[in-house]
DNA sequence: AGGTTGTGTCGATACTTGTCGATATAGGTC
DNA sequence: GACCTATATCGACAAGTATCGACACAACCT
């Protein structure tokens, strides 16, 4: 990548792309659910059990996951009718994009 | 600080406070107007520096810096008619809050 | 096949936010 | 004082989004 906010002024473009991502973790619910899943012992957490951990509706519980996915920062797995996620590299390319080891 | 989402799962609270701060970096007019700020030699950039640099009405530049100066990212300090930005402790803190050193 | 269960999608609604024109404020100059 | 200039604030509108109830779909079980 090479593009941090802490090396040169961004672009249109990328400073687009990389809002997109940070409006995907810019909700507290989707917080929640990223420490949960970034933290499970497994590396991975099955959806039905966000639903136990965050007092929030079945469509909502459906609908933040799947924001994450699209930005990249989980990946989704379907295992029989299970849903599971995992951490991708999203967050990773977020940090370095923030200037991570620059500070 | 210590709570980082690589290590526990976020509460409430913890959730809260971050999105804030990432919700003021979720948009493409606040990361260009960050990303100037981060690499102007002096470390400071003067408000009317963006007016030519991102093309928006005065008043939205105006109520960006703002944004940020409320969530901690920049800093903000007045020298005569000019307000002059500079880089605070706040993006430091979104980096160790996403796992900085963990990954 | 029929029933159950986990999960995504749709439609509606309420709330938030980015944007701008108009106006206000405050510092500088004459 | 009167004027100019740099910023902030206000009011309004448009666009986006978080949420939920209702429904659809798909995988399992008997």
């Amino acid at each position: 990548m090479s593009c941090c906010v802490l090396t040169a002024p961004l672009n249109i473009k990328q400073s687009e792309r990389l809002a997109e991502k940070l409006k995907s973790l810019a909700d507290p619910v989707r917080l929640r659910l990223l420490s949960i899943v970034a933290t499970a012992h497994t590396g991975e957490v099955c959806a039905c059990d966000f639903l136990g951990k965050l007092e929030k509706s079945q469509p909502t519980i459906s609908h933040h996951p799947s924001q994450l996915v699209k930005a990249g920062i989980l990946s989704r797995k379907q295992r029989g009718k299970w849903a599971w996620y995992r951490l991708a590299d999203g967050l990773c390319d977020v940090r370095e994009a923030l200037g991570e080891g620059c500070c």
